[in-house]
DNA sequence: TTAGGTTTTG
C-alpha cells in the first residue's frame, strides 16, 4: 500500500488495533506488529538508491515530548522510499506502522534514539502523512501552524539580517481582503519565496501565525516551505523553488488561476518599473537591469554598473573608483560606456552587492534617482541614481534567473541595440577618464597644465593678485572651478589682429546663401581664359540655366597637379566647393562683373583650404582686384593664405579660443581668460570646428581639467601663467585677467 | 536572534 496523504489527524485513519508506541519503551526484540509511532519531520534526506539499486529514503522524526532520545532515525526502502520522498515535507506530522526495529549504527553520532525504524512496503507498512488544507487569511488564528494561498501585496526581496539569516517581508492577500505580514527567516536564501514582482502568488506550508501590535503575523518555523507563481492571468504555472521534491495538485492549479484574477482587478499590479530611457529625477522605480562592472567604493557605498539597453536622457554621474577596483570586462564597459548607468549601493546593501557576479541580470527595487549640479558647474545638472540603506518600501537587490520573462524580453532588446548610434561625443570612456583623473590627482605635485616660459616666477597667491597693483604678471596655482561656454564649439570666434575686434563665425547656411545668390547670374564668358588662368565652364543637368566655371590658376602658363593649384570657382552650391576642396589645394569663390571676376562679399571665405575656411575682416580689409593674384602666380606659389590675403589686400580673420576660467587657489578666486590660437589645448582653433575628433578631445582636456560633480578639494591643479590689465568700461576702469604661456600637460593630452 | 512594510539626505 502507498502512502497515504489525509486530511486531518493521521491516527484516526489507523486500524483501531494499533497502539501507540513511546521512544521511552522502543526497543528491539519487542513485537511491533500492533504498534504505531507518530512524530512530526524535522529532517529529511534526498532520496537515494542503495548500492543493490533499492530505493532509500531517510527522515528524522520527533516524538511530542521532552525526553533527551526523542527523536528517531526512520528509513524507507523501495517503493515506499519513493513515495515518501515524494510527499513528505519537514514539520508534516507522520505515522509509521509495520516496522522493524533495528539497532541504529550513528546513535554515537547523532545523539538519537538508540534504535532505527526500517520500513518497507513488503513489510505490510503504510505510513501517512497529513493533507494540506489552506486556511482563508481571514480565518487565521494566532498559536498555529498553517498553510496558506495569497497574491503578493508588498515584498522586501531577501536581504541579509543583522542576525545569521537572509530576511524577507512579505504581505499576502486573498480573496477575503484581508492582508497578512509574514517575516520570513532563512540561512539559505533559496529557502525563502522567489518573489520577483508585486502580484506574484506564493503558497506557505507551514507557517507560523501569531499576534504582533494586535495583528496577525506570519513567520518561518520549522518546516516552512514555499512555491511562487507568475502572478500573470494566463501565464504558465510553474512554480519557483529550490526544492526537487514537493506536492502540487490539479486542484491547487485552480486555485492559482483563481487567486491570479482575483489579484488582476483588486490588487495594483503596476509597479514604478522603468527603463533607463524613461528615467526621471527624484523619482523611485524599480530597475531590471544586466550587472556589468562592480567596484568598491568605501565601507559603506559600493558601486554598480548597469545597463538596459536604453540610453538615460539626461547626463548621468560617473562615480569615480580606482581602474583596479573595478571588476568587469572592460572593453565591454567600454563599448558600452554610453548607456551604462553608475549606482551607489549603501549600508545593509553593500555586502549583496559584493556577492553579485557581473553579468547577472538584477532588478533593483526602489532605486532612487536624484538630481544634482556641480559645485564649480551650477548649470550643468545631472542625474545621480541611489540605493540608500534600509529596507523600506522594498528597497533591495534580487538576482533574477536567465529564464525569467522579464530577463528574457531584456536580453532580446540587449542584443537588438546598435551601439554606434549611442556612442557620440566622447571618443574616450568615462572609465578611461576617470582613471587618468585619479591617477595623476592622487600626485599631489602634479600639474595638468604646465608654463611654456617664466619657470623662473614663484608662485603667487590668487588673494595677493587680487589686491596688487595692475598690470602685472604671475605664477599661479589653482583650481579651475568652472569655465564658460560650456558648449565648447561656442569658444571658438574670428579675431582681427588689427582692430582688435572678435566676430562669431559664421555657420555652413550664410555661405550657402551667398553662393546661391551668385549662381543666379551666369558667368561672363568674355573675363574666362586669361594669361594666368585657364577657365572650363559646365552646365549642371536639371537645374536651369546654372552654369559652373571654373578657373585653374597657372604657373608659367601651365597647369599644375590639382593638389597644387588654386582656383577660383564661379556658380558652384557649397556642396560642390566642399567636394572641389577635397581635390584642389585652394578655392577662391568668384563672381563675374562685365569687366573681370571679383571676390564675393567678406561674408563669405574668401579662400578655402581642405576644411578651413579664411574670412576677412569687413572693417580692416581693403580688396583689390583679382588680378593681384597674378603676381603670386608668376611665382613658385605656395599658396599661403597669408600671401594670398595680403595680395588680396585682405585683413585675415583669426580663429581663436576664447574662454572664461574661473580660478581658485584657496586664498581667493579670479576670473582669467583664455585667448589661444592653438597652443594652450595644442588644438588649432581653425580646425575644431570642422573636425569631430577634435572637439572630442577638447571635450575630454576639459573634463580633465574639470570634472563635473566634482567637489573643489578633489579638483586637479593647473599652473597658469595669468597677467592682469585694465580695460576701460566707458568711464569706469575693469581690472581683467588672462592666461598666457600655459599649456595643457602632454600626459592630459 | 534576525524583523515586525511606509523611502536618503551619501
Amino acid at each position: 500500500m502507498p502512502v497515504q496523504v489525509i486530511d486531518g489527524a493521521p491516527e484516526t485513519l489507523l486500524p483501531s488495533h494499533l497502539q501507540k508506541v513511546d521512544l521511552k519503551y522502543l526497543q528491539m526484540g519487542c513485537d511491533q506488529a500492533n504498534k504505531y509511532f507518530q512524530g512530526t519531520v524535522i529532517l529529511s534526506y534526498p532520496l537515494t538508491k542503495l548500492g543493490n539499486g533499492t530505493e532509500f529514503f531517510k527522515i528524522v522524526l520527533q516524538e511530542n515530548s521532552c525526553s533527551k532520545t526523542s527523536t528517531i532515525n526512520v528509513l524507507f526502502f523501495g517503493r515506499l522510499a519513493d513515495d515518501c520522498g515524494k510527499v513528505v515535507h519537514q514539520g508534516d506530522t507522520m505515522v509509521v506502522a509495520g516496522f522493524n526495529v533495528a539497532k541504529s549504527p550513528s546513535a554515537n553520532e547523532d545523539d538519537r534514539h538508540c534504535c532505527h525504524l526500517e520500513v518497507a512496503e513488503d513489510a505490510g507498512s503504510t505510513p501517512v502523512a497529513p493533507k494540506y488544507t489552506y486556511t482563508p487569511l481571514n480565518h487565521l488564528q494566532g498559536g498555529t501552524i498553517v498553510n496558506l494561498y495569497g497574491a503578493v501585496k508588498f515584498f522586501k526581496p531577501p536581504y541579509i539580517s543583522k542576525g545569521t539569516d537572509y530576511c524577507s517581508v512579505v504581505t499576502i492577500v486573498d480573496q477575503s481582503n484581508v492582508k497578512l505580514t509574514c517575516t520570513l527567516f532563512n540561512g539559505n536564501l533559496d529557502a525563502l519565496p522567489k518573489i520577483y514582482k508585486i502580484g506574484d502568488i506564493v503558497r506557505f506550508h507551514r507557517i507560523k501565525i501569531r499576534e504582533y501590535n494586535e495583528q496577525m503575523q506570519g513567520i518561518t518555523g520549522i518546516g516552512f516551505a514555499s512555491l511562487t507563481f507568475d502572478g500573470t492571468v494566463g501565464a504558465p504555472i510553474v512554480p519557483r523553488t529550490s526544492s526537487k521534491l514537493y506536492s502540487f495538485t490539479e486542484e491547487e492549479q485552480k486555485t492559482i488561476e483563481e487567486l491570479r484574477m482575483w489579484a488582476a482587478s483588486n490588487l495594483s499590479v503596476c509597479g514604478p518599473t522603468a527603463k533607463l530611457s524613461g528615467v526621471q529625477p527624484m523619482l523611485f522605480f524599480d530597475l531590471t537591469c544586466q550587472l556589468v562592472g562592480k567596484a568598491e567604493v568605501d565601507g559603506s557605498s559600493f558601486l554598480l554598473k548597469v545597463w538596459d539597453g536604453t540610453k538615460c536622457p539626461y547626463p548621468s554621474w560617473k562615480v569615480l573608483v580606482e581602474e583596479s577596483d573595478l571588476e568587469g570586462d572592460k572593453v565591454l564597459i567600454h563599448r558600452l560606456r554610453n548607456l551604462i548607468v553608475d549606482i551607489l549601493v549603501y549600508d545593509n546593501h553593500v555586502k549583496l552587492a559584493k556577492s553579485l557576479k557581473v553579468e547577472s541580470f538584477l532588478r533593483i527595487y526602489s532605486l532612487h534617482t536624484k538630481q544634482a549640479s556641480a559645485e564649480n558647474q551650477p548649470d550643468v545638472s545631472y542625474v545621480e541614481f541611489h540605493l540608500h540603506g534600509g529596507t523600506c518600501y522594498g528597497r533591495g537587490i534580487r538576482v533574477l534567473p536567465e529564464n525569467n520573462p522579464d530577463v528574457k524580453e531584456l536580453k532580446a532588446f540587449m542584443d537588438s541595440v546598435n551601439l554606434t548610434e549611442s556612442q557620440n561625443v566622447e571618443s574616450m570612456s568615462s572609465v578611461e577618464l576617470d582613471v587618468i583623473v585619479s591617477l595623476l590627482n592622487s600626485l599631489y605635485f602634479y600639474c595638468f597644465t604646465v608654463l611654456t616660459d617664466h619657470q623662473h616666477l614663484d608662485d603667487t597667491a590668487l588673494n595677493t593678485i587680487l589686491n596688487s597693483a595692475v598690470p602685472q604678471q604671475y605664477r599661479i596655482r589653482a583650481k579651475l572651478r568652472t569655465f564658460k561656454p560650456q558648449k565648447l564649439y561656442q569658444s571658438v570666434k574670428l579675431y582681427c589682429s588689427k582692430c582688435n575686434s572678435l566676430q562669431e563665425v559664421p555657420d555652413g547656411d550664410d555661405f550657402d546663401l551667398i553662393l546661391r545668390d551668385c549662381a543666379a547670374t551666369a558667368p561672363n564668358p568674355e573675363v574666362h581664359n586669361s594669361l594666368w588662368y585657364h577657365s572650363a565652364v559646365w552646365d549642371t543637368e536639371n537645374q536651369g540655366q546654372r552654369k559652373i566655371a571654373v578657373h585653374f590658376v597657372k604657373h608659367d602658363e601651365l597647369l599644375q597637379e590639382p593638389e597644387d593649384t588654386l582656383i577660383m570657382v564661379q556658380g558652384g552650391t557649397l556642396k560642390e566647393i566642399r567636394k572641389l576642396s577635397r581635390r584642389f589645394k585652394c578655392i577662391i569663390p568668384v563672381r563675374s562683373t562685365k569687366e573681370d571676376l571679383e571676390l564675393l562679399d567678406l561674408s563669405a571665405p574668401f579662400l578655402l583650404q581642405g576644411k578651413i575656411w579664411h574670412y576677412g575682416c569687413k572693417q580692416c580689409s581693403n580688396q583689390k582686384t583679382i588680378q593681384s593674384l597674378s603676381s603670386l602666380a608668376e611665382e613658385e606659389p605656395s599658396w599661403e593664405p597669408t600671401e594670398i590675403a595680403r595680395v588680396l589686400g585682405i585683413e585675415p580673420l583669426q580663429y581663436v579660443f576664447v574662454m572664461k576660467f574661473t580660478l581658485d587657489d584657496g586664498t581667493g578666486a579670479l576670473d582669467a581668460y583664455l585667448f589661444d590660437y592653438e597652443k594652450f589645448f595644442q588644438i588649432p582653433a581653425s580646425e575644431v570646428l570642422t573636425s569631430s575628433l577634435l572637439q572630442e578631445k577638447m571635450e575630454m582636456i576639459m573634463k580633465i581639467l574639470c570634472p563635473p560633480g566634482t567637489k573643489l578639494d578633489d579638483l586637479p591643479w593647473l599652473e597658469c601663467c595669468i597677467r592682469s590689465y585694465n580695460v576701460k568700461d566707458g568711464m569706469e576702469q575693469q581690472v581683467c585677467y588672462q592666461i598666457f604661456d600655459t599649456m595643457v600637460a602632454e600626459d592630459v593630452i
